[in-house]
DNA sequence: TGTTGCGCCCAAAGCGCTTTGGATGCCGTC
DNA sequence: GACGGCATCCAAAGCGCTTTGGGCGCAACA
C-alpha cells in the first residue's frame, strides 16, 4: 500500500493525504480522522527512502565500528551505550546505523556513509590521542559528535566526555590517603584518549604526595578478565608488591579480585581495589551494595545523552560546537581499605 | 555531486554514467574508465536512497532491540553476535540497522520496520519458547532468519541454533561420569528457549543416569555474574551441597568460582564447573589453556553465518526454510575433576 | 547499394514521497 | 452584486537514481 493507493481509496489526492498525515494545518480535521483511520487499517506507512528522498533527510544516524580482530572497539561497553543511544533516536524517529569495516577500512568508511548521504550525523566512538576521524568529518560538513575526546586535536569539535583524569586522580588520592604507596595502574590500551588521560590524572595524583611513580606498576593492555588476573598476579609475587589496585574497568578488577584471593589474601583488608565501572547491565557491581569501590559513570546514560546532543546539533547545524564533560560519582564499596602494615 | 553533475562533467548521459559504474556490458571500457576515475576524482557516491528507491531493495538489515530496563536481550553476547553478523553485511555492501524499541512496541516495531521498507530482511534475536514475531514475520512476507529456535512454533522458519539440548547433555553426562551426582544448573532466563532446552538436555543426562531431579539445585535467572555468586553461595551452603555447577554462561560461571574460592574450596578438586562459552571477545575463557571446561560454540562465527543465510534468503526469496543446527564443542579446562569423597 | 547486426549511447519514465503554487467554493462585507 | 478572505483541496514538479526502449553510426554481408 503506497500513498496513491490510499489516496484513490480516499478519493482524495496525494497531496491532501500527505497532509493530514503530517500534521499540517491546511486540512480538515474530518477529512484528517478519515485518512488516519484509512491510515491505520490498511497498515500505510510511507516509504522511508521515498521520504528520505523527498526531504532531503535520512532519519538515522551512523555508528562506524571497525571489526577488528582485536575485540578492543567492539567492547563491552558497546552493546551498553547503543541501548542508551538507541532509546532516544527511537523517541525522535530517527533509526541507528551501524557499519561494521575492517581497520584499514575506516576512514573511507566514513567518507562513504557521509557522501551517500545514507545518515543525517555520525557518532564517533572511542577516539585516540590523535584520531584522524575528527578532521575528516569536519572536513565532510556532515554533523558528528563524540563519545570521549582527541587530547591532541586542537580544532573545534562537539563531544561528551567523563573526567577521566579527574576520576583517576580522586581514586589514587583517596588510596594514598588509606596510606597506601604502592598502587599499581592497570589500564585499558592507552591509545585510546580515555586511558591516556586515567594514567595522566593517576600521575598527578602521585606527583601532589610526591611518590614516585614506578614504570613496573603502570601495565596497559585490552581490558579483560585474564588480562586483570594475569596482571595482578605478576605485581602479587614482586619482591616490593603494590597494596592497591586501580582498574579501568570491573572486567580486569574481576581478575584482579582472583588474583588477590588465590594467594589467601583478603581484598579490601590486604590489598585494595578501586576499579572504574561504566555499570555495565550484565556485570554490576554488586546487587544491592556496591562490590568495588568504584568511580562510577553509566555508558547507557552517556548514550542517550550523545543521541541528544547529535540530534540537537543535527536540527540546528550551524549551532555551535557543544561539549559536555561529567563527573564521575565515587562510591565506597568492600574492595578498599587502610594500607596493611 | 550527484549523477546529473557528474553526467554534465563528463558530456555523456545519466544513463551511461550509472551503467558504467554499475559494471554493464553496454559500455565502452575506455568510457568506463573516464567515469570512474571521475567519479573517484569527485568523491561521487550514489545517494543512498535514491538508489533504494529506484532498486525496491533498501540493502540493509534490521534487527529490532526491546530496550528493556531488564538487560537480558541487549546481553553480553549481542555485541560480538552482531560484530560478526557485520562483516558478513559489510562484504555484500548492506547496512545494519538497528531498532531499539520499548518491549511493549516490540511486534509494532516489526511491523513499522517492514511496512516502511527500510529493510530488506529481518534477524530475530532471542526467540522465546512461543515466540510470536515468527507469525508476524512471516505474515509480512519480508524475509527473516532466526538465531536459535522456538519450540512451540510449528510453522517452517528458517533458523541458525545451537544445539542447546545436546550440549548441556553432554556436559551432564561428562560430570556424573567423573562422579558426580548432585550437580547444579545455574541456568538463563527460562522462558527464552535456548535456556529451556539447555535444561531439557540437564534433565535428560540425569534421567538416563537414574538420578532424580532436584528443583532446588535448578536455578535460573539473568545471567550476571553476581547472580552466579549468590546462587552458588546458597546452594554450597546447604546440607547437601552440589559437588558440581553447570552455568550457562561464562559470567555467571565467574561468580560461582568466586561463591567456591571464599569458601576455601578448590575449583576442579572440590567443586567443579563446566559453563556454556559464546567466546565472548572480552571475556575469554583463559588466554592459552582454558580455564572453565565448557561447551564452546562462537557466537561471533554464528552472527557471521546468520548474516550469510539471511542474504542467501534476501537474493532468493522463494527459496525453500533453511535451518543449521550447531554442535558445540566440548574443552577441557581446569574446572572439572571426579567428585570428591 | 541496401540491409542487418552490433556496439555504444541517450531520452524519458518511474520509484513513492513532499511541497510549491494555485484552484475552488463559500462566507461576510461594502 | 462584486470582491476579498478563508478554508480546503489538488496538479505537478522534483528529490537522484535505475532501467526500458529506442537511435545512431559503422562494419559486414548479400
Amino acid at each position: 500500500m503506497n500513498l496513491r493507493q490510499l489516496a484513490e481509496k480516499l478519493n482524495l489526492s496525494q497531496t491532501t493525504v500527505s497532509r493530514a498525515l503530517n500534521g499540517y494545518p491546511e486540512v480538515n480535521e474530518t477529512t484528517r480522522k478519515r485518512v488516519l483511520d484509512a491510515a491505520a487499517r490498511y497498515h500505510y506507512r510511507p516509504n522511508y527512502r521515498a521520504r528520505g528522498l523527498a526531504t532531503g533527510r535520512a532519519m538515522s544516524i551512523g555508528h562506524v565500528i571497525p571489526a577488528s580482530n582485536q575485540p578492543q572497539m567492539v567492547n563491552m561497553i558497546f552493546a551498553d551505550f547503543i541501548a542508551g543511544a538507541g532509546e532516544v533516536y527511537a523517541r525522535h524517529g530517527y533509526d541507528m546505523v551501524i557499519s561494521m569495516v575492517r581497520d584499514e577500512d575506516e576512514l573511507r568508511a566514513y567518507r562513504g556513509v557521509a557522501e551517500k548521504g545514507a545518515v543525517d550525523g555520525i557518532l564517533v566512538h572511542s577516539p585516540t590521542c590523535d584520531d584522524p576521524r575528527i578532521a575528516l568529518l569536519s572536513q565532510l560538513e556532515i554533523p558528528f559528535l563524540v563519545h570521549g575526546r582527541s587530547s591532541r586535536v586542537r580544532s573545534d569539535y562537539s563531544w561528551l566526555d567523563v573526567n577521566n583524569a579527574r576520576a583517576f586522580e580522586r581514586a589514587t588520592r583517596h588510596l594514598i590517603g588509606l596510606g597506601h604507596r604502592r598502587i599499581a595502574l592497570v589500564n585499558g590500551q592507552e591509545q585510546l584518549d580515555f586511558a591516556l588521560r586515567r594514567r595522566a590524572g593517576y600521575l598527578k595524583a602521585l606527583r601532589d604526595s610526591a611518590i614516585a611513580p614506578d614504570s613496573i606498576l603502570m601495565r596497559t593492555d585490552e581490558m579483560s578478565e585474564p588480562y586483570g588476573h594475569v596482571t595482578a598476579s605478576e605485581l602479587l609475587d614482586l619482591p616490593d608488591p603494590p597494596t592497591a589496585f586501580l582498574a579501568s574497568s570491573v572486567v580486569p578488577a574481576l581478575g584482579i579480585r582472583r588474583a588477590i584471593e588465590e594467594r589467601g589474601l583478603v581484598m579490601g583488608r590486604d590489598v585494595s581495589i578501586i576499579c572504574f565501572d561504566d555499570r555495565i547491565s550484565y556485570l554490576p557491581n554488586g546487587l544491592e551494595a556496591p562490590i568495588f569501590t568504584a568511580m562510577r559513570s553509566s555508558i547507557r546514560a552517556a548514550g542517550r545523552r550523545c543521541a541528544e546532543l547529535l540530534i540537537d546539533r543535527i536540527a540546528r547545524p550551524d549551532s555551535t560546537t557543544v561539549t559536555e564533560l561529567w563527573e564521575a560519582e565515587f562510591v565506597q564499596g568492600q574492595s578498599t581499605g587502610p594500607a596493611p602494615g
